[in-house]
DNA sequence: CTAGACTCTGGACCCAAGTCCAGAGTCAAG
DNA sequence: CTTGACTCTGGACTTGGGTCCAGAGTCTAG
């Protein structure tokens, strides 16, 4: 199948295609005379699958070393635990952080409400009055 | 006091003072003769808030926002309390979805432990063997 | 006066994960 | 054979928030 056809299937976009096989998340595939790429149907079961490891939230530097353990035929259970593991600690710094803005933003919505207002206070360095340039 | 001045005291980097000089966080400053910048001590203090409303989670352009707000003495304790609503449905948006991707991959995780495992499973799309050409 | 620290401009570069483009060539149905 | 849909390349652009750079000029303590 050629590259459209390819790209419908797996529900990405054709330069997504592309852009996935320069990142070497899909190998260097056959090409007709004429230049075109050629797939088999494997390749759009590769594809989904990359796209569901990114929907775990792997980075796409992740996907491709999890596809080339894959191929490599190293991917054990243990091996890709420690892949997901990585992951989800990064999601919970990541929403930890956020949490963490969240509080403060909150409370600063709370001194609003309580007339002790961060944000209606007084501006300083207003600055640089260019009234008096031409 | 000169651009260095101010970046220590701010704790910012003096690219950092004159990136937000073009974004529009602080107004065109004084000049000396020679062309450096000359900034009050108030800067100071406006540079310390744009800090702390990023730490609150709003974009460099809703800082600029608040802060001509601010400037332009219509910053009322109502338009304020908006500006960190929409922050916080964004924050409350992310962390939606963060908890949704944590979730899948947690999923993802027993299953391997279950022996039911999606990263250990056949490869597929190994292909364009490029063992053929030259 | 001089050395060394500082500042100026404006544009390029970084991260991620794509998207978009022009201009040329190819394919397939009718 | 024509037409319209498709594909090719490779490089630029996007978002956000900065960082880094060269090469020139300036400031200040000693």
């Amino acid at each position: 199948m050629k590259i459209g056809q390819l790209a419908r299937q797996a529900g990405v976009s054709v330069d997504t295609v592309r852009f996935y096989e320069r990142r070497g998340v899909l190998p260097e595939p056959e090409r007709r005379a004429s230049g075109y790429r050629v797939y088999s149907a494997s390749t759009v079961e590769r594809l989904r699958m990359a796209r569901q490891l990114q929907g775990l939230g792997l980075t796409l530097d992740e996907v491709v070393d999890a596809l080339h353990a894959h191929d490599g035929g190293v991917a054990t259970c243990e091996s890709e635990r420690w892949r997901l593991e990585v992951v989800v600690d990064r999601i919970d710094t990541r929403l930890a952080e956020l949490r963490r803005v969240r509080a403060n933003t909150v409370k600063a919505l709370a001194e609003c409400t309580d007339g002790r207002c961060r944000l209606a206070a007084p501006a300083s360095a207003r600055s640089g009055d260019q009234s008096s340039r031409p």
